[in-house]
RNA sequence: GGAGAGAUGGCAGAGCGGUUGAAUGCACCGGUCUUGAAAACCGGCGUACCGAGAGGUAUCGGGGGUUCGAAUCCCUCUCUCUCCGCCA
């Protein structure tokens, strides 16, 4: 959510980045603004005749004590039309406060400056390309055929236990799956990262806090019987540990990686972009999430680039990284970084991970701010990555690591694997 | 699942219809004293919103109600604890 201090104040400036995502805000801005002058005007009015009630009160408390019973009861007597406007007054406040909050709630986050202008993936900015494309000297197969081939994941068992989109790992499948989760976790681990296993079902608040919540309330699944969410990424338990959190200091820097199964429905997905592994309704993934003093969440980002570019060269893969446009950014970034991993199988580049700055877009819903050295309280910067997404990655490590005598596991791998050859 | 108890400031813990944003202790910050520190003493010390400011309003788990007035009474929801049952 964006502070509505911001969008008092710049006005103009918040309109102009939101036209990045081709967004045209004024009307809903020029609405808020409209609600935000009534709703401070009556509030004051409110809180005037408020004042005067609660004077009164007092007023009358003193006469009882005085034993003037019927001076107290006659100031009794005036009460009743304050109240009455009071009442009227409170459910004026109350309807334009619930007004606001939802013009607010319909506003995407203000890009950074960096962030180009762009409609759909084809706007954004591939801004670093780290290897090249395999050449094969022989017909290079797609990770379905290669995971059946070697009875890595049985796609078919998985309809027949629960559904479409959630695959049973088997073997050395199930076993790599392990080896990614271990290593992933031990590189963000020695890069600073302090490692949670969070709850996978979350209640209401988790969900509004990092804003999944209200808007994509239909990506969640839905425990109907306890109101609670499964979660679609260890992002929204590992974020709302500081939901509600005014951190002592300004000297802090929060890092932490969880792995976590991850659920989401992904309604209207279809066609050749579900096939195999690339598109689950479950599947893991290890994150990181850091958050920042605001000074501080350029480098965190640049940090956490690095630290995604470290595992997969270390994964010995082809990558580039793209600056997502305004029009592909998630509604609650203020920029987001793509990896991209090629492959060739599929002649297809294939996401599989996502960095990005929320600034205060989050730490606004989730109160979490932090104490300045002058005594104020000021609001922290979120961000967060996937330090990796399974799925893609093994699609990736089997489609680019297969020979025809099978799938050579990267060397950093192996000591987690136990094997370094799938066949 | 059944029965009972409870939810107060960073923590502990009073208050149980009247001027209480809330006693007291601890923690924390500033000061006095000290070569320095400790102790002692003095002062300060939640959050949010409105306001240029003075100040005002809200907030004692959430929501609603009774009352001139609610942390205190009533309703409701959520959560926690204890005992019983079940169980990895």
């Amino acid at each position: 959510m964006l502070e509505l201090q911001r969008i008092r104040n710049e006005k103009e400036a918040v309109l102009e980045g939101l036209k990045k995502r081709n967004i045209d805000a004024a009307a809903t801005i020029t609405k808020l603004l409209e609600v935000d002058q009534e709703w401070r005007l009556s509030k004051a009015e409110l809180e005037g005749v408020s004042a005067e009630l609660n004077q009164i009160a007092k007023e009358i408390g003193d006469l009882f004590k005085q034993g003037k019973q019927e001076e107290a009861n006659a100031a009794k007597s005036k009460t009743a039309d304050l109240k009455e406007k009071e009442s009227t007054l409170k459910t004026k406040v109350d309807g334009l406060d619930a007004e606001m909050t939802q013009l607010l709630y319909q506003l995407p986050n203000v890009p950074n400056e960096l962030v180009p202008a762009g409609k759909n993936e084809l706007d954004n900015i591939t801004v670093l390309e780290v290897g090249s494309k395999r050449i094969y000297d022989f017909e290079a197969v797609p990770h379905w055929d290669l995971a059946k081939k070697y009875d890595l994941i049985d796609f078919e068992l998985g309809v027949k236990i629960t559904g479409a989109g959630f695959p049973i790992y088997k073997g050395k499948g199930a076993k790599l799956q392990r080896a990614l989760i271990a290593f992933f976790l031990e590189e963000a681990e020695k890069a600073g990262y302090e490692e949670f296993i969070p709850p996978l079902v979350v209640n209401e608040a988790s969900g509004y806090g990092t804003g999944q919540l209200p808007d994509k309330e239909g990506q969640m699944y839905y425990v109907n019987e306890d109101d609670l969410y499964l979660i679609p990424t260890a992002e929204v338990p590992l974020t709302n540990i500081y939901r509600d959190v005014i951190l002592p200091s300004e000297d802090f820097s929060i890092k932490m990686t969880g792995y976590t199964p991850c659920f989401r429905r992904e309604a209207g997905s279809y066609g050749k972009d579900v096939r195999g592994l690339n598109r689950l309704h479950q599947f893991d993934k290890v994150e990181i999430v850091r958050i920042e003093h605001p000074s501080n969440s350029e480098k965190a980002l640049e940090e956490m680039i690095d630290h995604v570019k470290g595992l997969l060269e270390k994964l010995g893969l082809h990558y580039r990284i793209l600056r997502l446009c305004g029009g592909d950014t998630g509604f609650a970034s203020a920029m987001t970084y793509d990896f991209e991993v090629y492959s060739a199988a599929q002649e297809k580049w294939l996401e599989v991970s996502s960095v990005s700055r929320f600034d205060t877009f989050q730490s606004t819903r989730l109160k979490l701010r932090f104490k300045t050295a002058d005594k104020k309280t000021q609001l922290c910067h979120t961000l967060n990555g996937s330090a990796l997404a399974l799925p893609r990655i093994v699609a990736s490590l089997l489609e680019n690591h297969q020979t025809p005598e099978g799938v050579i596991v990267p060397e950093a791998l192996r000591k987690y694997t136990g094997f370094d050859i799938i066949n």
